[in-house]
DNA sequence: GTCTATACTAGGATAGAC
DNA sequence: GTCTATCCTAGTATAGAC
């Protein structure tokens, strides 16, 4: 069936590619692999991105995107309380890394997929952890917490540490106690001294 | 074990395997490299390990004995002085991960190249982790803290999220904060109260 | 006999032509 | 969409050096 090159191309490859990177890992992902499942041509594909490189770099621009979302949506309900807005961070990041198939930060795994530090999963991951740190810190600031970066890299290496491990343990890693120990960082830095 | 027919054939393949695996990554590394920079034929090398998953899973390994090599190593000097031993850890590993070209840890990192539960990087993952969670609980009962295990998961946690973080901020992440953090966990753990 | 080195198979990869 | 070009992969087999 022959159609019309579709408005959606771009984000139907993209939907398609990102779901089977996350699954599978990137290399482990031929591009045959994403035209299948995707249905499209794969001339489409080369029209809309023109190499694999390129489309993995939007996947990981879309990880990030999609963490900014997410992390907008887990502190909203905790308007106002900066403090718990940090615990609720971590405690989503738990809830994540003990799903079924949590299979670790997509950010990470594809910075530990590709070595070379001209490839855009080095600058792209670099760039995402930067963006948590500032979020983290500026949290932190708003708790009124004695210093506001040692706070943010403290919850900064639970949930890096949080999707280290569920990646590996899943549900009988260390998810509960890390969600207990935010709640304890963030009570000692914010505590009245 | 019948005869070696090349005493050192075996752990000279390993080795020069085991440097590019860590360097540039499982999959980015094919057989032929390994071949060509260990100067062995390709028929030594088939004999030795039958197949790239033999050689991935001595590798992998390899790593975890480094790991209780190392492990012991660090704690050996504060021996009889367990709560300075978990920070030791923490401490050593922060060094590890702010090295000029460090990439993370490679038990975590081959781990997140091969998602097939049934591969060997999954299963010595999985005992790594362990391995690590059942020395750090073993440590924390010597010091006396309140509760073992969640102490032994802080410090996990710590561990991974510093592996990870370095892996992507080198120098400029947070593992001095960490180092920190694990003295104020160990503290808060072991207090009497 | 044990090793290196190379040629080969068969398949999958990226990329692009038609 | 299909088809081709080129390369790289795992793995095997053969040739020849010591």
């Amino acid at each position: 069936m022959a159609r019309e090159p579709a408005p959606g191309a771009h984000d139907r490859i993209l939907d398609t590619a990102s779901r089977l990177f996350a699954e599978r890992g990137v290399r482990a992902v031929g591009l045959q692999q994403v035209v299948d499942e995707c249905g499209c041509g794969k001339n489409l594909l080369y029209r809309e991105f023109s190499s694999k490189d390129e489309l993995v770099a939007a996947y990981l621009q879309r990880c990030r995107d999609d963490w900014m979302v997410t992390f907008q949506a887990t502190i909203q309900p905790f308007a106002g309380d900066p403090a718990a807005q940090l615990v609720a961070v971590v405690r989503a990041t738990a809830e994540a890394a003990t799903a079924p198939d949590f299979r670790g930060c997509a950010l990470h795994n594809t910075h530990a997929e590709f070595r070379d530090r001209d490839h855009p999963a080095h600058h792209v991951a670099v760039e995402y952890v930067n963006a948590m740190r500032a979020q983290f810190e500026d949290l932190a600031e708003q708790a009124g917490a004695h210093d506001p970066r040692a706070l943010a890299d403290r919850i900064l290496l639970i949930i890096e540490g949080l999707n280290a491990n569920g990646a590996v343990l899943g549900r009988s890693g260390a998810a509960t106690e890390a969600v207990t120990l935010a709640e304890d960082i963030v009570r000692a830095a914010t505590r009245d001294g």
